[in-house]
DNA sequence: AGATGCGGGTCGG
DNA sequence: CCGACCCGCATCT
């Protein structure tokens, strides 16, 4: 037969150097030479590579198994066979119960379990191979070989999609295996004698599909897009309802989140929001987190890629960060390698005449105002700003202001008093209805970071954070800002447990689940950390443009990743402490430190886990 | 969601 | 009867 040979070859390849061998050329020829052999039966794969086992040397890999894997008896190996990932041809094998791949029943090519009504003997069989209708190249030069999904369901979805080429247009179409008689090539797994037994029937047809961690890690890619397709940003003017949901992306059956108290939530169900963050809106008090816009075109916003989130600093050193980021100028000159972005509400904003950004942010806050209480004269007066600087300045001496321009009427009614309105913070004169907004939405430090364009501007982050009126928050008196090495202006405090400084524990992407969280989210420090050049302006840890782009906001790792990371020394032991309250209550305060370090003796470790286990899902309605 | 394994059932040779 | 194959279910990651 003149298959044998080269099948013998091939064969004794992939135990040896199987890739140094096995190429489309091979597969080719020895298609072509199947196609040449007289039609055989699919039991008689002794006499289908009749050649094949005692063509074997011992020398040439040890594939000297002439067993057959429905043996009543099969023989006890002294030395096994080291785990083949793409058993190729009529091989055999025999690994010890040690190898996690064998116990696995790993391979390289996509098999599928098939029944064979014997329990004894697990049989796969090949799906084949997923290739571009078009048989394009892609820009590393290989072509298109993607792994079959072994699910069904998940399989017919495959098929059919468009090729992931780019600029091609082609179909992924399923090259099947004809690789035994016209059947796919099967696999057989047997347990006995404390041993696994290998046994492959047929040669694949077909080239090999990518490997498993590569379809793995792209349907990780997928499953991270659809989370933020999740963010989703609706707009129906005129009436918006911001509502923020704390989204678990913990596998669902593995989550983790009921372990954890993180945010007082409760116990979280898989793929639903855990709770809700937002007040509710009763119509009598202040809603931080309902906003109004004026009727415009209806405009959704979609957007399901966060590619340029990445080394992109949209804050230029001017003093309109804030305000552009969600209204920006139409005629402003960007810096050129910033792309211009669609934002929810663009068309509205766009259309909207005006000389300048501030008039659309007068208006929005305005309408915020008014839309907080049922009666706009209820809340008060609202003095429009006339610039950024404005703004600033209003923030700057008002330090304590109840809301800025914003000057609700004196009242017995406490309705009107939400905790967030009597709470003497500085909004940095943003309205108490967006900067509430941005504070929850950011877990308060990344707002302070985006409403301060100043490096050495007196600031109290911590007023930020909390809302010190909070009885339960009087112990916080003891969390003051360091003078952080790490940042420019000493903006960034360095959490510190100085009773244990020796015992942080340096945060790595965690295995499985955690592995959502980008790494970066563990190098906070490098993303607010400024590069030289960008001295003018400190602010740009927080990537509102970006979250916005990217349907308004994905997760925590995210609005902490916005500017190239710059490498920063993460030695601890010479920042300044601070310290950290620990009562339980301050656990629920979303605080920088959390998302930098913790000492590895407490539960912070579970609350690092929280933050790359969850996301943040705002819904904006617009009625 | 998908991988993996199990097993009932069907169909054609 | 055998092997391929479909399908649903359960479990795990
Ligand atoms: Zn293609
Ligand atoms: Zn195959």
């Amino acid at each position: 037969m003149g298959i044998g040979p080269i099948d013998d070859d091939l064969s004794r390849c992939a135990c040896i150097d199987y890739s140094a061998c096995f190429n489309e050329t091979s597969i080719i020829a020895r298609t072509i030479n199947r196609q040449e052999e007289p039609a055989m039966t699919l039991t008689e794969e002794p006499s289908y590579f009749p050649t094949y086992d005692s063509s074997l040397d011992e020398s040439l890999g040890g594939c000297i198994h002439k067993w057959d894997i429905n043996d009543n008896a099969l023989p006890k190996v002294k030395v096994c066979d080291p785990f083949c990932e793409w058993a190729d041809g009529n091989s055999r094998y025999v690994y010890t119960v040690t190898s996690e791949d064998a116990r696995r029943h790993i391979s390289g090519w996509a098999m599928r379990n098939t029944n064979n009504h014997n329990a004894q003997i697990l049989k796969k069989s090949c799906l084949g191979v997923l290739v571009c209708s078009q048989d394009c190249t892609t820009e590393t030069g290989n072509k298109v070989h993607l792994r079959p999904a072994i699910c069904d369901k998940a399989r017919r979805k495959q098929i059919g999609k468009t090729c992931p080429t780019i600029r091609c247009r082609g179909r992924l179409e399923l090259m099947s295996c004809h690789g035994h008689c016209g059947y796919p090539v099967t696999h057989f797994w047997r347990h006995v004698n404390s041993a696994i037994y290998f046994q492959s029937k047929g040669v694949h047809d077909h080239p090999r599909p990518e490997m498993k961690a590569s379809a793995e890690a792209r349907r990780h890619q997928k499953s991270l897009r659809q989370q933020h397709r999740l963010m989703t940003v609706s707009f129906n003017f005129p009436l918006l309802r911001m509502s923020i949901d704390i989204i678990c992306s913990c596998p669902p059956f593995e989550c983790t989140c009921r372990q954890n108290d993180y945010m007082n939530r409760s116990p979280c169900s898989p793929r639903r929001p855990k709770s809700h963050l937002t007040p509710p809106y009763d119509g009598q008090g202040l809603s931080s987190l309902r906003l109004d816009i004026k009727a415009s075109p209806v405009v959704r916003h979609r957007s399901d890629s966060h590619e340029h989130t990445m080394g992109i600093d949209p804050f230029v050193a001017d003093d309109s960060n804030f305000i552009s980021t969600f209204f920006p100028p139409l005629n402003k000159t960007r810096h050129d390698n910033i792309p211009q972005i669609s934002f929810p509400g663009q068309r509205y904003y766009n259309d909207m005449p005006r000389t300048n950004n501030m008039d659309y942010f007068n208006q929005f806050t305005q309408t915020s105002a008014r839309d907080v209480g049922s009666d706009f004269s209820k809340i008060g007066d609202y003095k429009p700003f006339n610039s950024i600087s404005e703004i600033k300045d209003c923030a700057l001496t008002n330090p304590h202001n109840e809301i800025a321009r914003i000057k609700p009427e004196p009242t017995a009614d406490s309705k009107f008093h939400t905790p967030r309105q009597t709470t003497q913070k500085d909004n940095f004169g943003i309205p108490d209805a967006i900067y509430t907004s941005l504070h929850d939405l950011m877990g308060s430090r990344p707002c302070y970071d985006a409403l301060t364009s100043h490096e050495n501007e007196p600031v109290d982050f911590l007023s930020t954070f909390i809302d010190t009126n909070d009885p339960s928050n009087n112990n916080l008196n003891t969390f003051r800002p360091s003078q952080d090495r790490y940042l420019p202006g000493n903006r960034l405090p360095s959490c510190q447990i100085p009773s244990s400084p020796s015992q942080y524990a340096e945060l790595k992407p965690l295995r499985r689940s955690n592995d959502a969280c980008p790494h970066h989210i563990y190098e906070p420090y490098s993303s607010y950390r400024q590069p030289a050049k960008q001295n003018e302006t400190t602010f740009k840890p927080y990537d509102m443009m970006n979250t916005f782009e990217n349907g308004l906001l994905s997760s925590c790792s995210d609005t902490l990743s916005s500017s190239p990371p710059e490498k920063v020394p993460t030695t601890r032991a010479d920042s300044q402490p601070y310290t950290r309250p620990c009562d339980n209550n301050f656990h629920k305060m979303p605080c920088l430190g959390d998302i930098c370090q913790y000492p590895t003796t407490t539960s912070c470790p579970s609350v690092k886990q929280q933050l790359c286990n969850h996301s943040i899902n705002i819904t904006l309605t617009y009625n």
